[in-house]
DNA sequence: GCCAACGTTGGC
DNA sequence: GCCAACGTTGGC
């Protein structure tokens, strides 16, 4: 079992969106990123957690845990010419996006902020916290895991 | 809205 | 294969 940090702009799907249908699963979508990419198709594995951070909002920041309800398929907005996320370049047969299921799991009492995060000395190797990082799924090591936990 | 960082594209 | 131009991300 691995740990996880999806960013999501909560305009789009919020750790809200996912509490309010506990029991649901939500198609994880829109990874345009390879190395993105990389880590959803080749390692994210069904039960692992997931830090859901909120980017591009006020303040940026974790704000709960999802959990991994199916490995990686074949992102479907790839292939639909009417959606954002379509990629005229993608072959059916041999798919170039992928998408994962998640459910959701606990939301925090409140926001853990980026600046907070920034301050742990713990935390300081995570792409995240690095300035112009980008990666918008990126590993969490087991002693980051516990460390941000400790922070709620 | 600005802009730094950085990934992608495409001409050569 | 290089690299300039361009587009996107995302904090501020």
């Amino acid at each position: 079992m691995a740990y996880w940090l999806f960013k999501t702009e909560p305009d789009e799907l919020s750790i809200d969106d996912l509490a309010a249908e506990p029991n649901r699963s939500f198609l994880w979508d829109g990874v345009r990123n390879y190395q993105a990419r990389n880590f959803l198709r080749d390692q994210v594995q069904a039960g692992d957690l997931v830090f859901i951070y909120h980017s591009s909002c006020k303040p940026p920041g974790i704000a709960g845990i999802a959990t991994i309800s199916r490995a990686a398929y074949p992102d479907p907005t790839q292939f639909d010419s009417s959606h954002t996320y379509f990629d005229a370049k993608a072959d059916p047969q041999s798919p170039r996006w992928f998408a994962v299921d998640v459910r959701y799991k606990q939301k925090f009492s409140e926001i853990l902020t980026l600046d907070k995060l920034k301050k742990i000395v713990t935390l300081e190797m995570m792409p995240l916290v690095k300035k112009g990082n980008r990666l918008s799924v990126m590993p969490v090591s087991s002693d980051e895991w516990q460390c941000i936990l400790s922070l709620i």
